[in-house]
DNA sequence: GTATCATTCAACTACATGGTTGAATCAAGC
DNA sequence: GCTTGATTCAACCATGTAGTTGAATGATAC
């Protein structure tokens, strides 16, 4: 643990299964309740309302009520930290490539 | 289980643990043998190998041997399946919006 | 071939995760 | 207030994961 970031572990987390990046693929084109969205799946309803909620604590998507239903809408930007810090890898190497010269030299 | 690409379960599977982002970033800048990484954490020598296998199946990473020394190596592009994926979402969130006039008429 | 250094494997513990079922909650409609 | 529909909670099971320790392997140096 050292560069402790929480909300990547959640996010990555909550990316790293199937089912939840299907639903989080559904709901980035349509809104749509949690009944909606379970029909799609073999799954049990409860199963569908827990990888729901790792979705929610990962601050991927959030809920809004409409009556008896939730509706669960996408948050845009919360993947950005997970693309900012997947450039980050590309960019130290990007650097470490560069600096093949002086390694070479070195020779 | 919809969109079963089990490359990118592995990939944000490995990348969910802080300890494991660490480790990356680290052979991202200079590739280094396994002992030198383990230097860097309190964790057991053979948890650190333990992380590096879960990289190394994700093939974020590889291994060459330097005589006794087993030298961990970036795979710079193993990256871009996570980073394509996430960029989808953007997309698709995009066109949805996008289409934002289309359902303002129907009101 | 023996000693040594670097790494991996095996066995184990503790805990997290993904799934189930059935009961409980909560809002709406009557 | 009762019923119904949508969702969540609780309890449980099976499996996976992160960590440990100690033994086993592999490559080098002598």
């Amino acid at each position: 643990m050292v560069e402790s970031s929480i909300q990547l572990d959640l996010v990555f987390t909550a990316l790293s299964d199937s089912t939840r990046r299907s639903i989080l693929a559904r709901v980035a084109e349509y809104e749509m309740s949690i009944g909606e969205i379970a029909q799609h799946y073999k799954l049990t309803f409860a199963a569908i309302s827990k990888h729901i909620k790792v979705l929610e604590k990962a601050n991927l998507i959030t809920k809004r009520r409409r009556g008896k239903e939730q509706i669960v809408i996408i948050v845009p930007k919360s993947l950005d930290v997970a693309r900012e810090h997947i450039e980050r890898y590309a960019d130290m190497w990007e650097d470490r490539f560069n600096n093949l010269d002086k390694i070479l030299e070195e020779k």
